[in-house]
DNA sequence: CGACTTCTGGCACAGTGTGCCATAACCTCA
DNA sequence: TGAGGTTATGGCACACTGTGCCAGAAGTCG
């Protein structure tokens, strides 16, 4: 999940020097875009950092510059998306129900353009099916969540004990998680829909 | 969480020879006590395997025959409370609304004795804030997931493509981890009742 | 005793992730 | 042209994880 094209966040070097020292032989993008590819082919677990970085024309120690996993390559999208439902959030006006908000907020931030489709489906693939990756997903997954608490809780003017508050985090991560299982069981259907449907299915709606 | 007494599952070997053959030196249970003293002192990622495997008597190599992961030595009590789990669901009366049975059956199934609370107190600490441990995760709930959504498909004569049930799987694991997770921030509380008030706020009740 | 079974320990090996350091490639300013 | 600063790279050594392989220990049974 977490599948969308945007601008990286944390290991893109970029591939311009704009200030000064040497230019970067690669970013971030093109190793996880030449590591994805790798990874379709082969298998995650057959596809060693050193084959990443020989593929992608870089040393072993400086895919860990860019990287400081070998399955963090597979998220790299994911700081543009937490952004975007971050601000997507912060954008809806005061007096839509939070629930409303996030039911809209949250397919949005996480939809593609078409043309990113099939590529998106293979990520979701990976992400979801591989151990070792799948593993690597708990920390997204709790920014995400946690966005979401403390929209709600901004809202409701409460605090971090609030229930609520946090019973809807929950509520919107698993409803995203089943979307993406999902979707990957029926792709003939759009991941938004789907999601739409979870979310108002699992976000407590009856607190307002 | 999943934090409470009962046999092991796989790891077990057992500390007596019941089928011939050489006696074990140890069991899965008290490389699981010992591993998770260490760990309490010393945190996660400063015990290696070969500390816990010298602190029990035995070599590395032994470790990983009880144990696939240094990880998974904090989820012995696992199977054991899986199977409760699915044992509640299956005791049920027909008649009853599953959303109350699961309400009932998995705070029940996470249950512990008085004398283990602090135990099961470190244990979840450990489970919820160690990265590494954090993301082996996953697994096991999926798992305890899958039996809440299937119980759910068959009391509603569906199948695995039901959104209602797979829904009501996602929010019964949410709900438990939200109260494994304020339990923590929380430990004069009682697990069972944070874990009823978040099933009550997150399993979709209107469907029946 | 020998035959069979199970558990153990040691070793070698591939792979991950990190710290350290020398060096390459670019900038600006003189 | 060159010096000094900055940034990225590459190589090496190292600790640790997890696995395959195999010899051998320690029981049971006939």
């Amino acid at each position: 999940m977490w599948d969308h094209a945007g601008v990286s966040g944390s290991g893109e070097r970029g591939a311009v020097a704009d200030r000064g020292g040497r230019p970067a032989l690669t970013s971030a993008r093109e190793l996880a875009e030449v590591a994805q590819e790798l990874f379709l082919e082969r298998g995650f677990e057959n596809v060693s950092v050193d084959d990443i970085a020989a593929a992608a024309g870089v040393s072993r120690r400086t895919f860990f510059r860019y990287f400081s996993t070998k399955a963090d390559v597979l998220w790299v999208e994911s700081p543009a998306e937490l952004a975007r439902f971050r601000e997507l959030l912060a954008a809806a006006p005061p007096e839509e129900p939070y629930a409303d908000v996030l039911c809209r907020a949250a397919p949005r931030a996480l939809s593609h353009p078409p043309e990113r489709r099939t590529w998106a489906l293979h990520r979701a693939e990976l992400l979801l099916t591989v151990p070792a990756v799948l593993e690597k997903a708990t920390v997204r997954h709790t920014e995400w969540r946690r966005i979401a608490t403390e929209f709600v809780a901004a809202r409701r003017g409460s605090g971090p004990d609030d229930l609520v508050a946090i019973a809807v985090g929950h509520a919107v991560l698993a409803a995203t998680v089943a979307a993406h299982e999902y979707w990957l069981a029926h792709p003939d259907q759009e991941l938004p829909d789907i999601m739409a449907r979870f979310l108002h299915l699992l976000v407590p709606a009856g607190t307002g």
